[in-house]
DNA sequence: ACCTACATGTTAGTGACTAACATTTGGGGG
DNA sequence: CCCCCAAATGTTAGTCACTAACATGTAGGT
């Protein structure tokens, strides 16, 4: 009962969910994340402060961004495993970027706004800019997993790590770069142009448009 | 009154300071980091907790381990800038991790001992690798300060700062490993085949003995 | 109309961290 | 040698993130 049918109760535990993020990074924005108190935030969208507990597990979650690791790790994973892996993971990061992207663009930009505030957020608050990076270091951990070198010999598995990290590292600062420039550059070429500048023609095939 | 000329209130301090420290990641290395208190490591040290809190602003404090950014940052920008960035980075990295453990061989290594529990910790627990995840993200700003290229055009410093990070977050996996293999690994040939994994030639020099 | 399970509220508690004030003690000046 | 200042530490009271336990109300199927 929860597979594009959802139930009046599932609608409402959404709609409280969405309530209190909302109010969150509102608040955030206005006042500084420091400053506001899970207490008030709770106030502001009507709620108990257990009830902000029981949808966002710590208080830094009301602002990361939710990457989707399983789909980036089966992309890098389908990938030609001869293509270097940099490039896999390179174009698999710049094709997730340009699904995100493109989703936004037949809404009225109201996630994208959204999504913009988490980052700027994220990136001005020490303790969200460090839970993201160590978001990425999990989503290196997927990518991999899905790779199954880790079962290999471990030697390859440290090098495939490095490559990866390195790749993920060189993304994170297009997000940043991204939040920084309000969402006016398209974010795959922000990407790609990222992982240019630190592999070079390894990393990203070239395409005639860009 | 305090270049290489120690009084007794400053040995005093440091001593208090190192019986904290080592007490803690004591503790930590025991029980886990979670389930060790402040109140704890106070007492153990033989001091209240206001005092662990006057050494270390934080709990995360006790065991992260303080990089010599501003040395790396400098060794990056007095290289020749005729080079490719990552190498010029990788290269600063290498020679810093290796005079950070040469320093090492003289003694009897009690000191690698410790840097190797800390940097356990950090890989175990989600908060501290988090915090050292950010802390590259310092460095990272330091280096392109050093460089002079942030006043440049922002688009220029946006394709720096990624390279940077993609080489920190490669000596990053290197640290990882090291810690893993218990320092068997020397350092700097782990970091140099963590830039050349990701980066290619471009990355380091290839020296001959390696 | 009942019954169960889920979403939420309430309360009491732990632990990291801060601010303010009190106390000791090292170190320089008389 | 004593005295005074300042640095280091202790003490206390408080804020806030987060958890556990129990109570309540309501949706959804029987």
């Amino acid at each position: 009962m929860n597979e594009r049918n959802p139930t009046l109760r599932e609608r409402q535990r959404e709609e409280t969910r969405r309530a209190i993020q909302t109010c969150a990074v509102r608040l955030f924005t206005d006042r500084g994340y420091d400053r506001v108190t899970v207490a008030e935030i709770a106030e502001a969208a009507g709620v108990s402060s257990m009830t902000v507990y029981r949808h966002f597990p710590t208080k830094e979650d009301l602002v990361l961004v939710e990457q989707p690791v399983r789909h980036i790790a089966e992309l890098v994973a389908s990938s030609p495993a001869s293509f270097p892996l940099v490039r896999r993971v390179g174009s698999a990061l710049v094709d997730a970027a340009t699904a995100l992207t493109r989703r936004e663009v037949d809404e009225p930009a109201a996630g994208e706004r959204f999504l913009l505030d988490c980052l700027r957020l994220m990136i001005a608050t020490p303790a969200l800019r460090a839970r993201h990076l160590d978001s990425q270091y999990a989503m290196q951990q997927a990518i991999v997993e899905a790779l199954g070198e880790d079962a290999a010999d471990q030697d390859d598995a440290f090098l495939a790590r490095a490559a990866i990290s390195a790749c993920l590292a060189a993304m994170h600062m297009a997000l940043t770069r991204w939040a920084e420039d309000d969402g006016r550059t398209p974010l795959p070429d922000l990407i790609t142009r990222a992982l240019t500048a630190s592999f070079g023609d390894t990393a990203v095939v070239r395409r005639p448009g860009s």
